[in-house]
DNA sequence: ATTTGATGTCTACGATGTAGACATGTATCA
DNA sequence: TGATACATGTCTACATCGTAGACATCAAAT
């Protein structure tokens, strides 16, 4: 049975199978969901299985960061700006990030060197030669966005989904000091807090496009 | 005994105290050495002492982050440029993150709307109104700053601490397809990688407070 | 003197990650 | 063909974790 060109030993569990189901675990019951146990019990097999193709749970959630960053879009028009490339490969890691929520405290703490996330990194090191930004600020810049982009979809997934953020943050900003925090009590009654996280986006790509173009015209004159 | 004015009940364990050793723990054995028996054992008290003081672990790690914050040292000298200022907000809190590495990742998950957090807000509020920005810029740049700041202090730790970001980065790095990544093999041959990461943080304050600077033009022109 | 409430202790439960021995079936080689 | 090795899956077991719930102790309030 099982069909296939190989002659599957055992139930075909492999590595790839055990991160898909893992992350299937995790996008649809948060990351506390997924145990050893609980990922066996969805392939049907025992706990233990899973060691055959993996050192340690921490293998699994490395694969499970590298999974997400496996489906980033690297797909951008050549016809465009620079700017125009650099956001929408930001859209496009962003768009995979709020696609798996759960995941994102995951690859919050984790360096960004595997293997997959590289390809990003050159895409955009690409993408920045073309535009004559020295090497050394392009590095600078993909940095800033690595961790911006994990922050915005941090912010934005937890405006989403907690419970706190929408409703029992209004309950902390209400009960506040007025004396001590003039401001942002002030800000707070305005409605001035901020809701649309799209803004947000715009403010810091916009600030960190400005700084790339000032690099550039730099570097030209130099 | 344990001098003090109340006559103390008990062995006089307190929330307070419980989160200072806590934080103790994590500072020098990881999150991971943090278990509610081994706090216990750290105050010579019974584990299950710390639920007469605190409901649950999660809230001593609100705890732990509230208390690193607490840290933070708000004094400014009045007489610096805004940017000035802002420069030393944004070193300050980084200094302290640094000091507890270990909290870090705890740091990263939360929102930044405990009352401690907002002390540090409404101090960046009032430097950035006294210098003409725009309140809605402002709490943008605000946001931008606490990701940062954190992502930064991520960075720069895990450069000390991980025995692989130094050491097992440069292999991960030889190993790769040279056609595959050509940007990333010639930058890293020639040694661009970035490995002070204090570059980072001017090249990020640098592009923020650009951006700030721009804002203040634009509406004081309007 | 009696009650009350706060604090600390003890025992116990279910869940977790994973080590180690064992079973089973396929591929390899004599 | 039969013997051997290896890969895969299973079973049992253990230490550790967070924490519920009953009990003990003792100062403060009545």
């Amino acid at each position: 049975m099982a069909a296939g060109g190989r002659t599957p030993r055992g139930k075909g569990v492999t590595r790839d199978s055990l991160i898909r189901a893992a992350l299937r675990i995790v996008d649809d019951g948060g990351l506390s969901a997924l145990s050893m146990r609980r990922l066996g019990a969805e392939l049907g097999v025992d706990p233990m299985t899973a060691y055959r193709h993996l050192p340690n749970k921490e293998a699994l959630l490395d694969g499970l960061v590298e999974a997400v960053v496996t489906e980033i879009d690297l797909g951008v028009d050549p016809g465009l700006p620079w700017q125009g490339q650099l956001r929408r490969l930001i859209d496009a890691n962003l768009a995979v990030l709020l696609a798996h929520p759960n995941v994102l405290p995951l690859i919050a703490q984790r360096p960004l060197t595997t293997p997959e996330s590289l390809r990003l990194v050159e895409k955009a090191l690409v993408i920045m030669d073309g535009a004559g930004i020295p090497r050394h600020e392009a590095l600078l810049a993909i940095n800033v966005m690595g961790f911006m982009i994990t922050a915005q979809a941090l912010a934005m997934s937890a405006s989403v989904t907690d419970s706190r953020s929408t409703e029992q943050l209004h309950e902390v900003f209400s009960s506040l000091p007025a004396g001590e925090f003039p401001f942002i009590v002030d800000a707070m009654a305005r409605g001035e807090f901020i809701e649309d996280y799209g803004q947000l986006l715009d403010f810091w790509v916009d600030a960190l496009l400005a700084k790339l173009k000032a690099s550039v015209a730099e570097s030209g004159r130099g």
